[in-house]
DNA sequence: CCTGCTATGTGACCTACCCAACATATCAAT
DNA sequence: ATTGATATGTTGGGTAGGTCACATAGCAGG
């Protein structure tokens, strides 16, 4: 009941370092809104911050030369982004948008290095977390080439509503298109499907998850196993004990 | 002329090395052979070895419970495998197969991690050439979505002939479609389309690459973008000197 | 209330690739 | 030389999603 409205640990990256750890960095991370349509970075972009956000969804996306484009990985507060400040390169190929607003604790690169050097468990943490997202890349790859755009609508509506922790997610029709790489008419003839069929209802950008379990039975496997390899990878602190 | 057989250096990462880490190392290495069909580990296992290969070409492959499966990414003597052992996954959700045989440099599990924990220069080489592999991951993934079977056939026979350092790749066009995540009718619609433009000629598992400059104009943007991903994040030896 | 903007709905046609079924060609072993 | 196994060649029909073109429906501002 006396918990703040903004505070790190709501992070999953900051929640799980050991107090040492995370009272070593405190000092150092700044809030910062994540304000929807927001591009954090272009691709090669020089990377000045590390962000942990603790509400709000992130996309990492590849823009092609033809304009089209897919999302590689979507981050929550269970997640980094920036991770190329320690893996070394400095950019990415990917761009980086904010699809959903919230907020963010940002580090310096400068402090982050320094950090990561010491080897202690943000190395750790933050390693098994980019292999994570190495995972969730993967999958996203064969999905895209494999699945129907129905089970790939409902990884995307499942992964989305779990990082934001909620039915709601605001987003248009046209920008799922472009997560997913497809056309705005074909997300329409999907997601109309699913509207007609009460899993979900949408109205001018705002779509509602109605029947969780429903779209759970309709999507495919790479749903449960990008969501097991992060579990596996950064059980949540409760798990296991 | 007195250039060794089987030479450890003949392994990108480890040439990268400065010599104290490789004199450090070079005691622990242990040549094996990498014979064509290997599975090195399936999805899942724990990873005892990280593999320099110094020939040869691996494959790290996503299967999907429908039989159907994409290659990820690819790996020759530029790399290693068995990253999960040093970003502390211990497994990965791939599974990783021999596509031509060749040679390679293995390291135990706990020697890699001694190493990585000193915070040398493995440590940050291993760390850059993550990044390549998560770029190289990416760009397929949007590859597979977007371009067209001739665009991808050309990029995959381009990754594989630098690779190999040969423009006789030995591989089936069956084999070609469970990497491509497509046919192996569709293969060969497309490949003789390439053979009857003189751009490459195959007979029974081998494809030989006659017009190097062809593929190029015919490939998609995905070669040329990996290949600089590659070059600026783990840049030969020769390279701006 | 009208105008304009944005989001969603719907049609006709096209194409890349899938599926199934089969034909042929090369090579190795008996 | 025959057999079998593997690799490649060819067909006819099906479908998901693309392209193009336009219709409607909420919502905001003057």
């Amino acid at each position: 009941m006396s918990k703040p409205l903004h505070d790190p640990r709501q992070n999953g990256i900051l929640a799980a370092l050991p107090e040492p750890d995370y009272q070593r960095l405190l000092p150092n991370l700044e809030l910062i809104e994540m304000p929807l349509g927001w591009t954090i970075s272009e691709s090669g972009d020089h990377v000045k911050y590390l962000l942990f956000p603790t509400s709000g969804i992130v996309s990492l996306i590849y823009d092609l030369e033809d304009g089209s484009s897919s999302e590689i990985a979507i981050v929550g507060n269970e997640g980094m982004i920036g991770i190329s400040i320690y893996m070394g390169g400095e950019s990415m190929p990917s761009s980086t948008e904010i699809q959903c607003p919230g907020y963010a604790y940002r580090l310096s690169r400068k402090i982050l290095k320094q950090e990561f050097a010491l080897g202690g468990h943000l190395q750790r943490i933050a390693l098994l977390y980019t292999q994570a997202l190495i995972s969730q890349t993967s999958q996203t790859a064969v999905c895209n080439q494999h699945h129907v755009l129905e089970q790939q609508l409902c990884r995307w509506l499942l992964m989305s509503a779990d990082r934001l922790h909620d039915n709601n997610v605001v987003i248009t029709q046209a920008l799922i298109g472009k997560l997913l790489g497809v056309r705005r008419e074909s997300v329409n003839d999907t997601a109309r499907k699913l509207q007609s069929d009460e899993l979900i209802s949408y109205v001018r950008g705002r779509i509602t998850i109605l029947d969780r379990p429903g779209l759970e039975k309709r999507v495919c496997e790479c749903y449960a196993a990008v969501t097991a390899e992060y579990e596996r990878l950064l059980p949540p602190p409760h798990a296991g004990k």
